[in-house]
DNA sequence: GATTCCTCGTCAAACAGTTGTAAGCTTCAA
DNA sequence: TTGAAGCTTACAACTGTTTGACGAGGAATC
């Protein structure tokens, strides 16, 4: 289901998997309960994961403990206003996509909006849709990594744009999962990836099956991608350990 | 505002394509230094490089010491006016893409932008994801092989400047949601598009559709366009991902 | 080298999620 | 008021994913 590459395990970059569903962790910044509410079950039952949090501090805090994919920052907040926590992570972080919630009034000031760095924004009252919409358009002109559009190596050739896989010139259809996880094995070449850590990067937050699917997946690639899916070449076991993929 | 997505904005196709490059030097004309250091940092992020100037007589300077990909231009500026630039700069150079930054009060008539010659405006305030998005529509424009009024394969042909669709000769019909779904596949044919995106892109944020809107759009253009709507050619779904159109 | 414990590969049934389709509803404009 | 367009809903049909069982193969220990 629902995955994303998380853009923030620990310590490490990861390549986000491009093509995959926007979901991910949300940080709505609201001081109105009820509003907050509606916003958390808005992004909730589009598979998104919420976290709230009702003022400025709070929220830079929260922000740097575990930074989310994206933010929803209303600009009316008690302590720190709206306006300095949307420079002030912008600072720390210019690619994480915020999307500002406004009063009409509030950006009547010409550029406001620019000059605080955030993304897009929405004026109040604003359409749940809209909101889904603009968080949505966000987080997929982040996601879109420019990466090598086309993989070729062996008999094999990849094209993720088209997510389309080759072998020896003949098309070898892959379901969704397969694909996403065989394009986090190719970009993740060569490196060792432990069941887990494919769990989390390929399937998600949403939905965390055993670490037995995975073995399926794998199954499965080698079966439709190696010559001889007995002794795989590309797909190793790293016995105890996990997988990594080599050309 | 008009809708970004919508495929129709101003005469012209806004066709996002994912990864494409966005460099090239922008050319900002604007006298607030607040705003200025705004939209420097919004393109810098994007990987353009930005010259600014602040106002209209060095602007026309700039230009013609060493002409710009593109320009965004405040019509309220000091000494000469963003009309005045406008006008001038397009009669130099009718092709450099010209994105105007106005007060709404400035544009209360269209069809002033068009006697200056701009290829669009954005109204303060704006989102800058808007303007960024206008700049890079801007950009295409000139930038790329100027796209195929008609396309045709099988026994299909669509006029998008008609926007008229005929299969076997016969004029097939099309509602507008119809036309713009079926123009924004054709567009990005062969890349799978996914739900999400489609309705991001052809719906646009205004109104926002659930998912399932978009399938009874494919289904009515299978019925209409497949030879065997049962078993769809072109119209092809990649299950748990989206659609793709190939021709 | 034999034994034991653990990990991994494989399979097919059960389950869950996704898509196709039709029918009804809402909206908007004539 | 009527009709057309397009949105929503419901559900069936379908496809892909997950699970659990089992055996084979490694690794560690003695």
């Amino acid at each position: 289901m629902g995955n994303l590459a998380t853009p923030f395990s620990i310590g490490r970059t990861v390549n986000p998997v491009p093509g995959t569903k926007t979901t991910g962790r949300i940080l709505v910044v609201e001081d109105d309960p009820a509003v907050q509410k509606a916003l958390r079950r808005l992004f909730e039952t589009e598979g998104y994961t919420v976290e709230t949090q009702s003022d400025g501090q709070s929220a830079i805090e929260s922000f740097q403990s575990s930074p989310p994919a994206a933010m929803v920052l209303d600009l009316r907040l008690p302590k720190v206003s709206g306006s300095d926590v949307c420079k002030e992570i912008k600072a720390l972080s210019p690619s994480l996509p915020i999307v500002v919630l406004s009063a009409a009034s509030d950006v009547s000031d010409k550029v406001l909006l620019l000059e605080l760095g955030a993304d897009d924004y929405v004026t109040k009252p604003f359409s749940p849709r809209e909101l889904l919409a603009r968080v949505r358009a966000a987080l997929r002109h982040t996601t879109r990594a420019p990466e090598a559009q086309v993989v070729s190596f062996d008999d094999i050739s990849v094209d993720f744009k088209k997510m389309e896989v080759k072998r020896e010139g003949k098309i070898v259809v892959l379901t969704a999962q397969e694909f996403k996880t065989f394009q986090f094995l190719v970009q993740n070449a060569d490196r060792v990836i432990s069941r887990d850590e494919l769990l989390n990067e390929v399937w998600g937050y949403q939905n965390y099956p055993s670490t037995r699917t995975v073995d399926n997946h794998i199954l499965k690639l080698r079966q439709k991608l190696e010559k001889d899916p007995s002794s795989p070449v590309h797909f190793r076991t790293v016995h105890g350990m996990g997988y990594k993929f080599v050309r």
